[in-house]
DNA sequence: TAATATTTTTAGGCAAGTCTAAATTTTTGA
DNA sequence: TCAAAAATTTAGACTTGCCTAAAAATATTA
């Protein structure tokens, strides 16, 4: 059994090995999960010998396959119990996440499995993001943003790249949620705004909103 | 905040003074929680600083009644997680305690009202334990045990005492369940067995199972 | 490429929660 | 009542996970 220290540890390395290729650094890992380089040097010597990170003084960590299983399991369950809450309890999308990183350390195969069964089998948390199959297998795929999107283009937003309660909020008052078809109206080459028309309103967004929204051109 | 091993002295205290009345041991904490009396000691005096329980050296331990309104939430926390693990997760009754003694300590209250809501407001958990109300007011009453029952008299079985997995499975197998109609056939004064009618079939039970079962006379 | 800046690791320490062994207090029962 | 037994506490130690400060390695850039 793993403490949840260590769980979180690994799922930092994960999550941040998802977008650098490379091996990912002490100081990264550090920020992530709000702690000094120096415990992190500690942990992943720890998780070292548990053979759970390839891990080489000075040159950065990376995932053994056994320490990758287990990142995904708690990917897995993080957003299995996501789902629960926004469907089943009914909690807004930006209000799960703090209670989703309790949740996920639960340590019951069983619990996940009848969850999975009862929710029907999700393959996407509320945000977008896929979840991975009972055996560890996931679909990464969304990555056209909608700051791409060219002008008179529509698309449907399948995901948010940032999912911090206040950018959510923020796309509560923008009446933009997951499934939300938008038209790109024009765009502003100064500060890379664009206009985009909703359901039946129009608005400008700022290029911080803009590169922040997974979208699928219709 | 309080972390998991302090929320688990404060319920085991709970727990342990409902049977008593009189101030709580420190060796019957310790056996409660597996632990060293050594270890009871320790914990108590800061939960005593903390002003969570009434301590005396060598005289035992209470709650304070901040420290009950503490027990009595996670009472209904672990009792609201175990009728959702057999209510929608359909997990057998046996299964749940484990589980819920983890989901006891998810820190979340808007996560615990918005569960009892969608449970429908459950009094009862799984094993007929009160669930205690979102004020901690918590009705105390089942005491009537199946063993004290006379002959021809007929029951409900309304809870039980010991929830262990192995007496549960055990009252399966004698297809005996919450709300089950027993009458009570004969007794053995040797033994205290007694032969009782379920729906179709006559069972002889032991003492050791009988006294287990709180019921109410119909 | 050599000095400087940045990153990472080491060394030493701290708090929580546990343990064993020994000391102390309370309880029991002859 | 008073000695033995039982319960409880104290003392000292260990592990985990974190920290600060200093040292070491690596990266940057003039």
């Amino acid at each position: 059994m793993l403490s949840q220290s260590e769980e979180n540890y690994l799922k930092a390395i994960y999550t941040i090995g998802l977008h650098t290729k490379k091996s990912v650094n002490t100081n990264n890992i550090a920020e992530r999960l709000n702690t000094k380089a120096s415990s992190v040097t500690d942990m992943i010597k720890k998780l070292s010998e548990k053979k759970l990170v390839d891990y080489q003084k000075y040159k950065g960590t990376s995932l053994t396959s056994e320490g990758k299983k287990i990142a995904v399991k708690i990917v897995r369950k993080h957003r299995l119990w996501e789902v629960f809450l926004v469907k089943k309890l009914h909690f807004n999308w930006d209000e799960v996440h703090e209670i989703a990183e309790q949740l996920e350390h639960i340590d019951s195969p069983e619990l996940i499995e009848k969850l999975d069964f009862y929710l029907d089998h999700p393959t996407k948390d509320p945000h977008g993001d896929p979840i991975p199959d009972a055996s560890g297998n996931i679909e990464h795929h969304k990555n056209l943003m909608l700051s791409s999107v060219e002008i008179d283009k529509s698309c449907t937003v399948i995901g948010v790249k940032d999912s911090s309660s206040a950018f959510l909020k923020f796309l509560d008052t923008l009446n933009i949620k997951l499934g939300s078809q938008l038209k790109v109206i024009s765009k502003e080459g100064f500060d890379n705004s664009m206009v985009i028309e909703n359901t039946k309103n129009k608005n400008s967004i700022s290029h911080q909103i803009s590169k922040n929204l997974f979208v699928k051109i219709i």
